[in-house]
RNA sequence: GCCCCUGUGGCGCAAUGGUAGCGCAGCCGAUUUGUAAUCGGCAGGUUUGGGGUUCGAAUCCCCACUGGGGCUCCA
């Protein structure tokens, strides 16, 4: 794995002056830092094109942006780097930066250009892709120089802090028709602190990877023998997705959804219906051969759903009609980007198609966002972006149409007062859609809830329903899932909790401790009390010492440890440690389950 | 799919061409303990699979598969 171990490298930072370095950004707001940041990595990127042309020079070089968190830059090279590689281009950075070479701008001319670069075809398949009004300019540091529209910082002395961190393989411009280049990927700060603090959060982001957390407490497990991006849910994980499970249920039914199952396999005919074996052919799987028909593994739950509503004629009376479904699905994905529960190729989804008339839908759109609010805010998730997708450049079903679906997302969105973003022409050919974002515990975002307008399967499966004039008239579809996938979804919450759920979720919400065998039948006795009242509750009886078994519950971050021995026999009491570590000493039973009962209701932490 | 890396008992790791070892977990026994690991013993691996090189392969080579980091934040 060429990847360096965070715990055993050494940060390389800059001990030079910083005296050319405008610090202004450091009493200013968190804009200003950005800034100073992308300028930063931006020039270490450079830095670092030089340090490999150095050392490799018939290296070609792609192109070097700063990103988000760091920076990269893409090298054509003959062996692929190494990590020992990795090392001596760090060293040379160092040693460039030490120099403290100014980074200088020259604008120069097409042809200039074109000269200076002749040697660089990735750089002059650039230059010759540059509109012919902008013009051409570049950066240089010592005897490196970099087709470059800036900016940078002063010297290579402002580059403070910095550090290479992994190499991979990447398409030119991204297009896998292209070579692959080397890409190494490192990050860059204004201070040796800020690069220490932004490598522990790498190191505690690993340490919540729910790839981790899922194998340590037990959750669920991948299997040769059963193929990638398959899942079976150990019963830990069960117990936590049925729960999840559960609640997403009651709060459908709560909100006037009506609960629909369907099965996972078709025949091929409905998916022509559909559509989904003309544009969706690349992720289905090949079709099965039964009684000389061909059916095929459902990719989505939608064909299957509008079969129900297709059940009946429907009257207007009937609508909106909302059915749901805990949906399990089959997608092909490419190999390389299975990753855990985050994306898999057999998921279940929180689905739903409501099936309206166009006078609804603005009110319809705005419950699915209350009942989305209530659900993720369940969950501990209340940091959210919002995007409206519009009409794309291809589409089906009228503009009209579209004008009116994409207005009611809008209102919905503005009348409760939201912020949102537009992607102007990023809805899907079928319809406009909002997709939510949610932001968890590390500020990283996750795209769970979609709601999309359908104007084709509507037209496509024939759909009416009978209006107040006795017309048939079509329905507007909409689907809408909330999580998303319920796997990816349990990954983001093991991430976001870092595996300690709250209460209510806990698969084992708390763990009896018998002090010595002669506590075992009292802590049978608790055990069968609070189970009697829905507490998840078990006893380690192994015949281990106090401490271990505190220790074990700690790590499997079990909420509530109940130790018990004489003195709590004596008095039918319990004493409890929470898992951060806090004793709560003897209570009474009744007053424990209380307590449980009361963090599960509340869905406290 | 593509590039690079990786694969050793359930899990985490060691052994770099010469007899596969350690820790955790498991099982057995002793201990009966007051808030993050009691002690001792036992068992567990044809080193992911297949092929090759070699007197000899976990180790080197080839093929397949798993897992990992990435694959338009654009000069």
């Amino acid at each position: 794995m060429l990847r360096y171990n965070l715990h055993n490298t050494l940060y390389r930072t800059s001990m030079l002056d910083h005296s050319s370095l405008e610090f202004e950004a450091l009493d200013s707001d968190s804009g200003q830092i950005e800034i100073l940041r992308q300028k930063i990595r931006h020039s270490a990127a450079h830095v670092m094109a030089d340090a490999v042309m150095q050392l490799f020079p018939d290296a070609k070089i792609g192109i070097g942006p700063p990103t988000k968190d760091g920076f990269y830059y893409d090298f054509e090279v003959t062996h692929p780097f190494t990590p020992d590689d990795l090392e001596k281009i760090e060293k040379r950075m160092t040693e460039i930066i030490s120099k403290n070479h100014s980074f200088e701008k020259s604008t120069i001319s097409r042809n200039d250009a074109e000269n200076k670069f002749e040697q660089q075809p990735y750089k002059i398949e650039l230059i010759e892709n540059l509109d012919s009004d902008v013009p051409i300019s570049t950066y240089s540091h010592g005897t490196f120089e970099d087709l470059c529209q800036g900016p940078h910082v002063e010297t290579t002395a402002d580059i403070c802090a910095f550090k290479l961190l992994t190499v991979a393989g990447a398409y030119w411009r991204g297009n896998e028709k292209n070579p692959m280049l080397q890409r190494i990927y490192g990050t860059a700060f204004e201070s040796s602190e800020a690069l220490e603090e932004h490598l522990h959060n790498l190191e505690e982001a690993e340490k919540r990877d729910h790839r981790i957390l899922g194998r340590s407490l037990d959750l669920f497990s991948t299997h040769d023998e059963i193929g990638p991006g398959l899942t079976v849910w150990n019963p830990k994980g069960a117990m936590l997705r049925s729960i999840v499970e559960q609640y997403w249920r009651d709060l459908h039914i709560q909100h006037n959804y009506q609960p629909v199952y369907s099965p996972h396999i078709g025949r091929s005919n409905l998916w022509e219906t559909s559509g989904h074996l003309g544009f969706y052919n690349e992720n289905m799987y090949a079709p099965m051969e039964i009684d000389e028909q061909q059916y095929y593994l459902k990719p989505m739950n939608c064909p299957f759903h509008i079969m129900v509503y297709k059940s009946s004629l429907r009257s207007y009376r009937e609508l909106p009609l909302k059915l749901s479904e805990l949906g399990t699905v089959y997608r092909y994905e490419r190999s390389g980007v299975l990753h855990g529960l985050m994306r898999v190729r057999g998921f279940t989804q929180d689905d739903a198609h409501i099936f309206c008339m166009p006078d609804q839908i603005e009110d319809e759109i705005g419950k699915v966002l209350d009942l989305t609010f209530e659900l993720l805010d369940a969950f501990g998730f209340n940091n959210y972006s919002i995007a409206l997708s519009t009409r794309p450049e291809k589409y089906v079903g009228e503009a009209m149409m579209w004008d009116h679906a994409t207005d009611s997302l809008r209102k919905a969105i503005e009348s409760r007062g939201l912020t949102y973003t537009i992607d102007e022409g990023g809805g899907a050919f079928y319809g406009p859609k909002i997709d939510l974002n949610i932001q968890d515990a590390l500020n990283r975002d996750w795209q769970c809830t979609t709601v999309q307008f359908d104007f084709n399967l509507p037209e496509r499966f024939d759909l009416v329903f009978q209006n107040d004039n006795g017309e048939r008239a079509q329905p507007y579809m909409i689907h809408r899932a909330i999580l998303g996938s319920i796997e990816r979804f349990i990954g983001i919450l093991i991430e976001h909790y870092s595996g300690a759920f709250p209460v209510w979720l806990a698969p084992v919400q708390a763990m009896i401790i018998p002090i010595s065998d002669r506590h075992l039948e009292y802590a049978d006795s608790i055990q069968s009390a609070l189970s009697s009242h829905g507490i998840r509750i078990e006893v380690d009886s192994r015949r281990d010492r106090m401490n271990a078994k505190i220790r074990d519950a700690q790590m499997q971050k079990i909420p509530y440890m109940v130790v018990v021995g004489d003195s709590e026999a004596e008095s039918q009491s319990v004493s409890v440690r929470l898992r951060d570590g806090t004793n709560l000493g003897a209570i009474p039973i009744p007053e424990f389950q209380e307590l449980v009962s009361l963090a599960v209701t509340n869905k406290t932490i």
